[in-house]
DNA sequence: TTTATATAAACGATTATTTGAATATAGAGA
DNA sequence: TCTCTATATTCAAATAATCGTTTATATAAA
């Protein structure tokens, strides 16, 4: 039973979607905007990072679809588009939990003998 | 309320292990191994691409600690480690999905005008 | 119209990722 | 030991991602 090439697509477009995921200050922005929306010069203290860095990290967010802008005189406030993605992080985050953990244990293991 | 600098190394595992998310190529040996255990080989030919390809990926996704391994003679089988991670990109899926629908109907309102 | 503020985009340098092709290793059996 | 098969690794080339710095744009208010 072959994967048929057009299928390849699909996961293209998924791995496209998990990009956002690659670069911590990308997840930061997302955690944040889990908890309610902010514009970028808060996301900018936040983050403790430049706001070039925040608004590049911001724009691949939006080209994404993974948030909304609204405007508001010459502040722009982003929000989180959809709180599934913040669902399949704290997965992730519960995964690499148990990895660590995991690891741990043998390394005491290793300690006893 | 500034996020802690200490914080930003548990975000940065988070992205390291998304990192396996970029490649289609990986999202479609997860998605193969969440049926069932596979050799090299039967990957190879399931994804109809070359086995270095194949290997190298695999090769990341075992130090990520996705897949583990069993050897029998010269075969090696790989088996999904966590079938979260199926749960974590299967969210992400529905979440593209509803994305690209959204899309789609604002086409449609588009064309009615 | 000028000025100030918030946000975005462009630029160049650096580093990372992916690939096909070639090569290496590891185990099984003659 | 030789050879075959399965799997892993290396290499060089092409592409892509990230960053700090600098510059541009857009809105509001004077």
């Amino acid at each position: 039973m072959l994967i048929p090439a057009i299928t390849h697509e699909v996961y293209q477009l998924e791995a496209n979607l998990c990009y956002a995921f690659v670069d911590p200050t990308r997840i930061l922005i997302l955690y944040a905007l889990n908890k309610r929306p902010y514009n970028v010069t808060e996301l900018t203290q936040q983050l403790r990072a430049n706001q070039p860095k925040v608004s590049r990290h911001l724009k691949i967010l939006r080209d994404l679809g993974m948030v909304h802008t609204t405007r508001q005189g010459t502040t722009i406030t982003y929000e989180l588009a959809d709180c599934r993605l913040i669902e399949a992080l704290d997965i992730l985050r519960g995964v690499l939990r148990d990895s660590v953990a995991d690891k741990a244990s043998l390394l005491t293991e290793l300690q006893i003998e």
